[in-house]
DNA sequence: ATAGTAATTGGCTATTTTGCCAAAGAAGAA
DNA sequence: TTCTTCTTTGGCAAAATAGCCAATTACTAT
């Protein structure tokens, strides 16, 4: 691959998508097994129109994927990698919080 | 921790960090070693100072730190897990195209 | 068929982000 | 000092995003 910009510009696109409160809140809710877009509504408390929007996104991220059965849609969580993610960010933010309580001493 | 949307929230902020191809881009330059501001900029190729605003993004998200050497100012990675990161979504990314692929025949 | 529930889409406004230029800081060289 | 180089900041216009309501689609049950 000589010039690899494209293909991290697709990889950016993964990040951005989980780049986003509600969204990453819906995504780790994921990793407990599916989920209907109305529990997933109550997950996050807003609008379920901007739930769908934003359930859009992270499927055409590759993030999660829909099936639907009877009247609802279950979504599930198709980024395997997902725990590690939330493992190394959740560590970041640790550590983040920690030093600047270290700063006001 | 009854209520974890504040710190998902956090962490969602290292992935918006990551979610732009100009900042992904830099972010895993640096995974090669320190770079100064000039280099990034000729890497992504668009005005200083639009690098330098990318660069702050980056900073305030705790994913690069920079320090101060003679006239120049080199940037280096602070977050350990991008390798997992980028290794992950390289992956997901390629899966995907080669889906496309099979969806062709 | 009609009504009811679940989810998506369209359309709109408010907000945020992006990227450029011009200007300002900071630090070394002449 | 003054000049030059490297970087950041301010300000602006264009583009993208977020979130709501209303309308639509899809499916179930009566």
């Amino acid at each position: 691959m000589k010039d690899n910009r494209k293909f991290i510009a697709e990889q950016a696109k993964i990040f951005k998508a989980l780049g986003h409160p509600s969204r990453l809140l819906m995504a780790d809710a994921l990793r407990g097994g599916e989920r209907c877009v109305c529990e997933l509504q109550a997950l996050v408390g807003c609008d379920v129109s901007t739930v769908s929007k934003h359930l859009a996104v992270l499927r055409e991220a590759g993030i999660v994927a829909a099936d639907k059965r009877g009247t609802n849609i279950y979504y599930r969580l198709v980024l395997a990698c997902l725990d590690g993610f939330m493992a190394c960010t959740g560590a970041c933010v640790e550590k983040r919080i920690f030093s600047q309580i270290d700063m006001l001493k």
